[in-house]
RNA sequence: UGGGCCGUCGUCUAAUGGUAGGACCCUGGCCUUUGACGCCAGUUGUAGAGGUUCGAAUCCUCUCGGCCCAGCCA
């Protein structure tokens, strides 16, 4: 088994750190880090490459790092730093002493910056946003040099040095690397190194009215930490050899930077800005609104763990643009849920059944299992009484071919219970059902029948007095089309918003055992779905359940046809 | 059309010059006290054209298509 796993081929990044290892580059050292800026909220994106870094560094028995990439202090926020370090922890990964801030590096940068100034590879310039965006160039001509680049160094230290003290409003000058003005990589066209931000800064505070961009940052950074392996989105491909340029000149450690596509995910969207449009115009809830792709969102709606870090094994990493099924993300979750989800019973719609050949007052307690796939998970005790409700779904008065559940005069199965026949349909003048007359067989108790007589169906219920009315929540996808971003026609993504994507049922029955459900357990109602308790709406109140993802359905497909 | 990156089943992803395989989705069937799970079977693919080679998804050339870059964001 060892072997032919270790035979699994491993994606191109694992190559290439197999292949240093093997050569002993970095004296067969591995070191990676995920860099999160904390200026929002995680989402599945970010788990791929929490799962790529953590699990590299796990597999090679190297390092893993987190670090805030905190060099823009009007986007950042301590709260951010929290749910990040609370979603990578809920992965289930661990930096343990590694915790570092971009900003802790802030006086390694401000000593960098002035040596490459003396170095006269760097130079302050005093044009404004405007010029220097003209003097960039474009995509096809080649960028003009300012009229500031010849600077003497001198000059330039002691305006940088004032930039440092404060002297100067945003936007006076900036400090840029003296590089390639023509170079047809406008990363390299004499970047921005340093800018006036005259804002507090979430760790730094007043200390600096002057910040590096990231460009300056990320890959001293790396080199600081002795990343060996700097593990990016494809985006950062352009500005590599301007990192390499800096470290170069600077004479520092050198990691080595390799580049994936960045998750998508059909019938939702992953970018920061739209996700908190969602939020900001009302469309979801809040940033943990189950709906939401985000790592507390799928938190809160009851993905676990295990299932998200199994979905990011699954889609493997590569440089190919993508868009992942979301049917892959369920699949991951269904599979662990499968395993470990205990398995209850609750009626969603409810329709009344009375049993009329039942003992009037009289209730019993029948054997349930709590998950045949976990013998481990025992057994519970349900009680059964003259009525009960069925899921309205479960009965149809003029039953279609394909149809195996309950109708007039047709005998099936109540899970772990009795047989049971339909006798009556009594229905409200409007001529909708309200209520069905049904009896029992007592011979069948348990579920079986002592003549071998077979049906075909098996319903789920809950008996009427002894069930607790519970609130529960149906999630649906956010987006009714595969892609909402990127529409050809050019429609807005909010276009495409699912208005059926959450559907409040006040009024379902479920088992008593659910009365002592808590947060964070994951049950299969069965025949319909998995469910879990809703942290933040259940605080103080009833605990309301959310509808994690449902079951495969066979007969939703058949009627559909 | 300057620079960078990428094209393998519907969707992901393997095959690193030697039988194009796996997963998801889908379709049948079996099993079933969940129309679940599981099991079995099945459909579908190397963007195109040349070239090199005994042999090409893989190497070369060209064509076509897609993504990213002109923030004092990351």
């Amino acid at each position: 088994m060892e072997q032919e796993s270790n035979k699994k081929s491993l994606d191109f990044i694992r190559a290439i750190i197999a292949e240093d290892i093997a050569n002993n580059k970095n004296e067969g050292r591995v070191a990676t880090r995920f860099p999160p800026e904390p200026n929002g909220y995680l989402h599945i994106g970010h788990a791929k490459s929490i799962c790529l870094n953590f699990g590299v560094a796990e597999e090679f028995g190297g390092t893993c790092n987190l670090r805030f990439d905190d060099t823009n202090p009007t986007k950042e926020d301590t709260e951010y730093v929290e749910s990040i370090m609370e979603d990578v922890k809920w992965l289930g990964y661990d930096w343990g002493e590694r915790l570092y801030y971009a900003s802790d590096y802030f006086q390694n940068l401000y000593d960098f910056a002035v040596m490459l100034i003396k170095g006269e590879k760097a130079y302050v310039d005093s044009l404004n946003a405007d010029e220097i965006r003209e003097y960039r160039g474009t995509l096809s001509e080649p960028g003009r040099e300012s009229p500031f680049r010849e600077r003497s160094a001198k000059e330039s230290l002691d305006l940088f040095e004032r930039m440092k003290e404060g002297e100067f409003e945003e936007g006076a000058h900036v400090l840029r690397a003296k590089i390639d003005m023509s170079s047809g990589n406008l990363n390299m066209r004499d970047p921005i190194m340093y800018r006036i931000l005259k804002q507090s800064h979430h760790r730094t505070g007043d200390t600096w009215s002057i910040y590096p961009m990231y460009d300056f940052a990320h890959g001293q950074s790396d080199s600081l930490e002795e990343i060996t392996h700097s593990l990016c989105t494809l985006e950062f491909a352009d500005p590599r050899p301007l990192y390499d340029w800096f470290t170069e000149q600077l004479g520092i450690y050198a990691q080595r930077q390799i580049e994936f596509a960045r998750l998508n995910l059909s019938y939702t969207v992953l970018s920061k800005r739209k996700l908190m449009q969602l939020v900001q115009d009302g469309h979801v809830s809040s940033w943990d609104d189950p709906r939401m792709p985000t790592v507390s969102g799928l938190r809160r709606r009851g993905y676990t763990p295990v299932a998200i870090r199994s979905f990011c094994e699954k889609i493997g990493v590569t440089k190919q643009d993508s868009v992942i099924d979301v049917a892959l993300l369920e699949h991951a979750l269904k599979e662990d849920l499968n395993k470990s989800a205990l398995r209850v019973m609750g009626v969603l719609n409810p329709l009344k059944v009375v049993i009329t050949n039942y003992p009037g007052d009289s209730s019993e307690e029948l054997d349930a299992v709590n998950n045949p796939e976990d013998e481990s998970a025992g057994k519970r005790k349900v009680p059964f009484s003259k009525e009960l409700y069925i899921e309205r779904d479960d009965f149809m008065e003029e039953p279609p071919k394909k149809f195996y559940r309950l109708s007039l005069g047709r005998e099936v199965r109540l899970r772990y219970a009795y047989f049971i026949t339909c006798t009556d349909v009594i229905k409200n003048e409007d001529g909708e059902v309200t209520e069905l007359h049904c009896t029992y067989d007592p011979q069948t108790r348990g579920g079986n029948s002592p003549d071998g007589r077979k049906v075909k169906a098996t319903i789920h219920w809950v008996s009427a007095k002894h069930s607790i009315k519970r609130e529960v929540r149906l999630y649906d996808r956010l987006f009714t089309v595969a892609e909402p971003e990127g529409d050809k026609e050019g429609k807005d993504f909010t276009e495409f918003l699912n208005p059926q994507s959450l559907t409040v049922l006040k009024d379902c029955y479920l088992e008593p055992s659910l009365a002592d459900a808590t947060p964070g357990v994951n049950y299969q109602f069965e025949r319909l779905g998995y469910f879990t308790v809703d942290t933040i709406s259940s605080k103080n109140t009833k605990p309301v359940f959310n509808r994690t993802v449902t079951l495969r359905d066979a007969w939703a497909k058949v009627k559909g046809k």
